[in-house]
DNA sequence: GCTTAACTTGCCTATATAGGCATATGATTG
DNA sequence: CAATCATATGCCTATATAGGCAAGTTAAGC
């Protein structure tokens, strides 16, 4: 098969550099097609089909404004990546060790704790 | 040109599920790549793909073991992800509006967002 | 209705996988 | 060294873009 589509989600959403430059510069407001497209130094078609992607996933959200179309930031998407990595947070900062390892894997695999490699 | 690379960085290498659910389950302690495989259902040539690009981008580090090879998580590489979509936390907490937008233009400091810098 | 402005979409190409399968590489053991 | 187990890679195919450019669409204004 081929690779996932980016449109299926936040996590691939943002997976393009670009994207995440559109969401940044949407924390300051609303901002028309071409504002963005100035802002960022990219072609309008270039920038509408990024915000295509980013409103499927539920990024972002348009609103016509006379002959201009306005997207807003919508960040709820972004959350669940948040807590996701978050979820990582106890390995970076530093309160975690071989033990805590140990631990965690006998509470939610306490089955697969048979390497029997676990000699302390 | 084509799209970006899955192996540029984490961004990329997260948006694949496949390797979401690696690195979760590596949350548990060092894995055989086998043991990973049988884990998530997936072959052991996948697997190895999968684990070639997070090590590639810093995600996991290798440990012969053996005739194994235990996988380990590196989760520094999330942190970046994490701190990035927090930058958008003031979005859905709910004490975002027109005025702390505009306020935010005024600054024009995207690359240091709310820290708890104000009243923590 | 026609023109213009601001976007969106279609079409095309090049590229980067993800997965399947077979094979090569590495390490351990007899 | 040969055999075997555990992984890693190579090769191939199908697919999903991202970007460029042109054409279509929608909204205002005359």
């Amino acid at each position: 098969m081929a690779r996932a589509a980016t449109t299926s989600d936040a996590f691939n959403a943002i997976a393009e550099p670009r994207r995440r430059d559109i969401l940044m510069l949407l924390r300051d407001g609303e901002r028309a097609v071409a504002e963005l497209a100035d802002n960022l130094e990219m072609t309008q078609p270039q920038t509408s089909k990024h915000l295509r992607v980013l409103r499927e996933v539920g990024l972002v959200r348009v609103r016509g404004a006379g002959k201009q179309r306005l997207y807003g930031l919508d960040a709820e998407g972004l959350r669940p990546i948040h807590e996701w990595t978050g979820g990582f947070e106890q390995f970076w900062n530093g309160s975690f060790d071989r033990l805590d390892a140990y631990v965690q894997r006998l509470a939610q695999h306490p089955s697969t704790t048979d390497r029997g490699d676990t000699d302390d």
